[in-house]
DNA sequence: TATGAATGAGATTTCATTCAT
DNA sequence: GATGAATGAAATCTCATTCAT
C-alpha cells in the first residue's frame, strides 16, 4: 500500500491535454474492440465482459469511458459515418458534377472493402428496428444536402423523374454495399462499378 | 334422447383431426404475434414473456408448439421464403424470358409492399451475424437455379460480363427491397420499377 | 359424437369388482413404468410426461390413479417392501431359528438379484434426505418384530453384546444389497452368502 | 505524511494474491452452505436461490465461483474423497498389515462420525443413477490399489476365496457407514468396530 | 485511474397439475 | 374413463451496471 503511494508522489501530474489524449486513445481502443466483437457476435450476444477482455481492460473501466452499452454502439455508428463523410470531398459550390458522382460511387464501394467489419456491424445494427429508429433522423440530416444535389443533377440532365432516379440510385448503392459485406471476396467489384457509373452518371446533356 | 341422453354423453377427448387443426391454428397465431413483436423490438430484445402476452397465451404454452425461441425464428423465415417462392412461376423450360424477368421484378417489389412486417423482420434477422451464417447455405440452394437462368439470359443477350450483371441485378433488387422496408410510404415504387426494367430487361438481342 | 354415445348404450355396465380389477391393473402398469423410468433417470429428473409415454397412457390419466408424483413414489416403495415381506415366512412362535435365519439371508440376497431395478430405485430414493425421513417410521414399525427376534436369538446364543451384533448384521446385509445393486454381475453371490452364514448363524450354543 | 498522505492514497484494486485468498475463502463458504443444504434437501430439490440465501450472497455470485450447479456437486464430492484419502496413511511397501487394516477400519468409521453431513450427502448423491455413473470410474481408480492389497492380504492369510472376502469386507464397511449416517446417535460404534476387526483382521497365518 | 466481486433483474425453459372436451 | 392443451410457479443461468478497494 505504502509502496504504491510512494510511486505516485514521483509521478508528475499530467496536463489536461495529455489526459484528454489518453482518454481519447483508450476510448478508441474500446471502440475498436467493440467493433470486432459486435461484428462477430452481434450486439446483443456480446457481453461487456467479453468486450473488456478483448480490449485488455477491466469490466469496470469500460464505464469510465462510456455510460452504457448502448452508448458504445452509438459511438461506433457515429464514427463510421464520420469516417465515411470525411473522405468524401463535397463538390464545389454544392453542385454535383459527373466527376464528383464518379468519385462518390468509387468511394462508397471502396470504403466498404477497406473496412468490412465496421460496415457489417453497421448493417446488422442498423437493420435492428429499435436502433434504426434512433438513427433515422440523424441520417436524413446528414444525407439531405447530398440528396438535394442528386436531385438537381438529374433534373439538369433532363431525367424524366429525378426524385425516382435519386431514390433508385441510393437503393442501388446500399444493395451493393450489403452484398459486398455479405460476400466481399467473390463480388466483382470493378465490373459492377463500371455498370453503376454507366447507368447513373449521365454524360450527355439533353 | 333428451335429459337422459345428455347424462349419457361421454366427455370424450377431441379426435386427432380436431387436434391437428387446432394445433396448426395456434401455431399460426403464435407466429403472427412473433412477427409483429420481433419486427417491432428485434429478435433478441423480444422476450418469450412478451410474445406470450402478445399471443394471449401463457409462457409455457409457447413451448408446446415450438421447441425453442430459435425454432420460432426459423419457422418465420421458412414461411417468408415459402410464401415468396410460391408466388413466382418459374419460367418454362428453365429459360428466363423478358416477360418472366419483368414478372420477377414486379413480384420482388410487390411482395415487400404486401407484407412489410415480414420482410422488415427478415432483413433485421438476416443481417445478424450469427443468423446469417445459419441461413446462407439454404439460401444459395434456393437461389442457385434462378442465378443460373440470369447468367444464361445475359449471356444470350450478349452482355459483356454476365456474371457481374447478375450480381449487380440481385444487389439492386435487395437494395430496393431494403429501402422499401425502411420507408414504404414515400418510395416511388412504380417509377423505380420502370427504371429497373429499363435497365435489366434487355429487349434487343445483339 | 353420436356414434360413440350409441356404442356406449350397448355396452353392458361392468360390475364393481371388474372395475376394481381394471383399476388395479392400470395402477400396476403405471407403477411398473415408473420403476423403470425412475431407476434409469432418477425420481426428480423423470417427468410425468415421460412416465405417461412409457406407460402408454396420457398425462392426465396418471392423475386418475395417483394424486401426485410423490404418491407414485410412495406406492412403489410400499410395493417393494410388501413383496419382500410376503416372501419371508416368519419363524413359528416368533422365535428365530438357525434355519429361519439362513432363509432370511438367502432371501435378502435373492430378492435383490431377482429385481435389481426395484431395489436400485429403492436405494436411490431411500437415501434422499427428504424421502428417508418420510419412511423412517414406517420402516422401523415393520422391522421391529424381526429386530426383537434377532436380539433374542443372539442373547440365547450367549453373544456378548446382542444389540451390537444385531446392528452389525443388518448393516452388513444392507451393505451387500447395495453392492449387489451397483454391480450385480460381478458380485460373488454364493461365496459371500456362505461367509455371512458362517458369521451370523451361530451353530453351537454356549 | 498525515492529512495529505491520506488524500493521496490511491483507491487501488486488491492485489492478485489478496483476490486469490478471498476467492478461495468464498468458494469454501459456498461449498459449506451447499453441503448443509444438499444434505438436508437433496441435490435436486435444493435450488441455487436457496443456496445463495444460505451462503448469504446473491444468486448471481454463485456463478462467479462455480460454472454450474453440477460443478458445485463435483467440488463437494472431490473434497470428501480428498479429505478421506488424506487421512489414511497407506501401508508401507504396498503391503497390507494387521495394524494397517485396523487403522483403516477405525478411520472408515471415525470419518463418518466426524462429518455426518458430508457423508450423508455423499450417499444420497452417489446413489442417484445419473451421478453414480459419472463417478464410478474415478472411484475404481482410487480404490484399485487398496483392493489389490486386500486381495493379497487375504491370499497370504490362506483365506479360501480372497476375492469374495475382499468384496464382503468392502460391502460390510459401506453398510456400516450407511447405517451410521442414517442413525449416528444410537449406533453402537465401538462394539461394532470390535466385531469387524474380529472378523476381518486375521491374526494367525495358516 | 483501475479492478473485478457483487448485485438483481430478467431471460429461457421445464414440468406438475388442472380442466374442458 | 381418457386426452393433451393450458397454466404458472419455479429453476438455472446471464449480464449490464455499481462500488469498495
Amino acid at each position: 500500500m505504502t509502496d504504491r503511494s510512494v510511486n505516485l508522489k514521483i509521478m508528475s501530474p499530467r496536463t489536461k491535454e495529455q489526459l484528454e489524449v489518453l482518454k481519447a486513445e483508450k476510448r478508441e481502443k474500446i471502440i475498436e474492440a467493440a467493433i470486432e466483437l459486435f461484428a462477430l457476435q452481434g450486439f446483443n450476444n456480446a457481453s461487456i465482459s467479453q468486450l473488456a477482455k478483448q480490449a485488455g481492460i477491466s469490466k469496470g473501466l469500460v464505464y469510465t469511458y462510456f455510460e452504457s452499452k448502448e452508448e458504445i454502439l452509438r459511438a461506433i455508428m457515429h464514427d463510421v459515418r464520420e469516417k465515411a463523410m470525411s473522405r468524401y470531398e463535397m463538390p464545389p459550390e454544392g453542385k454535383m458534377t459527373d466527376e464528383s458522382l464518379i468519385r462518390l460511387i468509387d468511394l462508397s464501394i471502396d470504403l466498404v472493402l477497406e473496412d468490412v467489419d465496421h460496415i457489417k456491424l453497421y448493417f446488422s445494427i442498423f437493420t435492428q428496428p429499435h436502433v434504426f429508429n434512433l438513427m433515422l433522423e440523424e441520417m436524413w440530416e446528414q444525407a439531405a444536402p447530398l440528396m438535394k444535389m442528386f436531385y438537381e443533377y438529374y433534373e439538369e440532365k433532363g431525367v424524366e423523374d429525378p426524385m425516382a432516379m435519386m431514390r433508385y440510385f441510393s437503393a442501388t448503392i446500399d444493395g451493393i454495399q450489403m452484398h459486398l459485406v455479405l460476400d466481399p471476396k467473390n463480388f466483382p467489384v470493378e465490373q459492377v462499378k463500371k455498370l453503376v457509373i454507366n447507368q447513373f452518371v449521365i454524360k450527355k446533356e439533353k
